[in-house]
DNA sequence: GCCGTTTTCGGCCCGACTGTTTTCAGTCG
């Protein structure tokens, strides 16, 4: 069962809490709620966490329910659930998967239109088209009007299931702040929200903006040309829209003065200013988006940094907001210098196209051309590292005559290119028995091996992680690409005993890497915080096919944030002269 | 049902917008 799915059944179990009796069982409700939106969150499987154990590990988790969930990972389903949901009628479910549509709104419509659970949107569709909606109670011409613009939305599949990988959630986010700016009201606007978190995908694109006029805001961004609905536009405070591609936009503003309180707000995460206001509480203080109120007087705030500071608070970087003890860490003066752009001195995991006849796909760019790349990000040294020759279609001496001339080319370069220093690298692929697809006395011809997982990945977990670790004991392997294999909104990271594999790591001095490609982000943001709670060394690249993807670094390095990861965490931070002796470092077992 | 640097019991964030309801409930973030 996936985390969603997971997320999904304690979402129906809160449904049902409200349709039987929300005062009643309020807490309960926000507890399931809460446990959802957390589970969500995860960037681990659940399923993993119970295989070590480690339910309660996720915040909003706590004995009552990893009791339940221990009964679904063991019999599929959690006899306590049952109960609740069974006395009510299965079209409500489906119906609270319509936006606008709530637990209370969805039972009434189930039960008085007697809908079926094979057939609830649509037999809906069919009692609006009748008029029959309006005639009940609490509803009316309106409200009829948009529970069909939801069902359509609905049957288009454009629910927020469908999360936007970071650059296309930026794309969008870019092209609205440059229609808002167009309006002489607007003073400031900013993308906030999971985007500026840094989250690795993002539901909706959520932008504040600081003017003296919110109505005028207000209604140019409703008038938005790529927007396709309207889904609300208040007089003072926010409207949301839905483009036409289907994604979402919310917009929130304030006067500037107050702007410091809304972008602290609207930058949630939820969770995290939950905890914030409830931290602000024991001390009087009652937080809002409009500022702080102490004794039922309203202070107002035009930077983030005041807001902190008016809770006792240094400012926390947006990336770790997450109520996962940064805010203890804040106030014990104690949280992480985290890792910057700035700090990367070089670029390890890049393609060059130099035709080395590769298992997996070359690169499109020059030896040439990346070097230029480099220079132009101000890198001190950076790391070729074309997949290895196929093995299936040569000899092992017909691979060492390969790189030999690869090297041929490398030395070349390096005595005609002086601001960039070469580091000799190759990933290599770790086959299903743990051996690396090339032998030792080719490996030796090089500054050091990637290792990486490209087949066989329905390994049991047990035997991903022998193979693992038996890759990195190799002397001349130095790190392990995209560790989990994870292809975000596409295909499941594989299952590995993280545990093992950093203690293998610290032992060998080896290192994980944050694959920066932002299809990938891998290691995920909460192995790499579990990483850096060991001492596991870290090393952030973009796995470059062409020289334009080189700039995608600043994503790995949101994630190494993310992952509360200082520099002295990321082996690619050192100078040259470090870098290159912790490259040829051959600790192993032969 | 969760949680703890004043607590293992007694608390639990704060607000906007919509539609229909004449004072508010439901949904959302």
């Amino acid at each position: 069962m996936t985390n969603r799915e997971i997320a999904l059944l304690l979402r129906k179990v809160a449904g049902s809490y409200i349709v039987k009796d929300e005062k009643k069982f309020h807490f309960q409700i926000r507890a399931y709620q809460k446990a959802a939106d957390s589970i969500e969150n995860a960037t681990i499987e659940l399923k993993d966490l119970w295989d070590e154990g480690k339910l309660n590990s996720i915040p909003g988790i706590g004995a009552s329910l990893t009791a339940h969930l221990d009964e679904l990972f063991k019999t599929g389903r959690v006899k306590h659930f049952e109960d609740i949901i069974k006395s009510l009628p299965k079209a409500l479910f489906i119906l609270m998967g319509i936006s606008g549509i709530g637990p209370k709104t969805a039972y009434k419509l189930a039960t008085i239109l007697k809908l079926s659970e094979k057939n609830a949107v649509s037999d809906l569709e069919k009692a609006i088209s009748q008029h029959r909606v309006r005639i009940i109670e609490g509803f009316g011409e309106k409200s009829e009007e948009e529970l069909l613009k939801s069902i359509d939305d609905y049957k288009k599949g454009q629910t927020k299931e469908n999360r936007m990988l970071l650059p296309l959630a930026i794309a969008i986010a870019q092209e609205v702040l440059i229609y808002l700016r167009q309006n002489k009201a607007v003073i400031r606007a900013d993308p906030l929200g999971s985007l500026r978190r840094m989250v690795t995908t993002v539901g909706d694109i959520d932008i504040a903006v600081a003017t003296e006029n919110p109505k005028e805001v207000i209604e140019h961004f409703a008038n938005y040309p790529h927007a396709k609905r309207v889904l609300g536009k208040g007089e003072l405070a926010s409207s949301r829209i839905i483009l036409s591609s289907g994604r979402q936009v919310d917009l929130l503003v304030q006067s500037e003065k107050s702007y410091g309180a809304l972008l602290q707000h609207f930058t949630g995460s939820k969770f995290h200013n939950i905890a914030l206001r409830e931290l602000a509480l024991k001390k009087g203080l009652s937080l809002s988006e409009y500022g702080i109120k102490k004794d039922g007087k309203l202070i107002e705030y035009r930077t983030e940094e005041d807001f902190y500071r008016a809770v006792g608070l240094p400012w926390i970087p947006p990336e770790i907001r997450e109520d996962t003890g940064e805010i203890e860490a804040a106030a014990n003066e104690n949280l992480p210098n985290l890792v910057t752009i700035k700090d990367i001195k070089g670029d390890q995991q890049i393609h060059s196209d130099f035709p080395i006849e590769p298992s997996h796909d070359l690169g499109n760019s020059s030896m040439e051309e990346i070097l230029n790349m480099a220079k132009s990000l101000k890198y001190e040294y950076v790391g070729f590292s074309e997949h290895n020759p196929s093995v299936s279609k040569h000899t092992d001496k017909q691979i060492i005559d390969l790189l030999k001339r690869r090297n041929e080319k490398v030395e070349k370069l390096r005595l005609n290119n002086k601001d960039v220093r070469i580091i000799n690298l190759l990933e290599v692929d770790i086959i299903a028995n743990g051996d690396l697809a090339l032998k030792n006395d080719a490996l030796k011809l090089l500054d050091g091996v990637i290792a990486s997982v490209h087949t066989g990945f329905d390994q049991s977990r047990s035997d991903m992680t022998n193979r693992i670790i038996n890759a990195l004991k190799n002397p001349y392997v130095r790190f392990l690409g995209h560790p989990t294999g994870r292809l975000l909104n596409q295909r499941e990271g594989y299952e590995a005993d993280w545990d093992a594999i950093f203690s293998v790591c610290k032992e060998f001095d080896k290192a994980l890497e944050i694959n920066a490609y932002p299809d990938r982000l891998d290691l995920p943001d909460f192995l790499v915080r579990k990483a850096v709670e060991n001492n596991v060394k870290l090393i952030i690249n973009t796995d470059s096919h062409d020289v334009s993807q080189m700039t995608l670094m600043s994503y790995g390095v949101a994630v190494a944030r993310r992952g509360w990861a200082t520099k002295h965490d990321i082996v690619n931070t050192m100078g040259y002269n470090d870098f290159i002796k912790w490259i040829h470092i051959r600790k192993g077992v032969i």
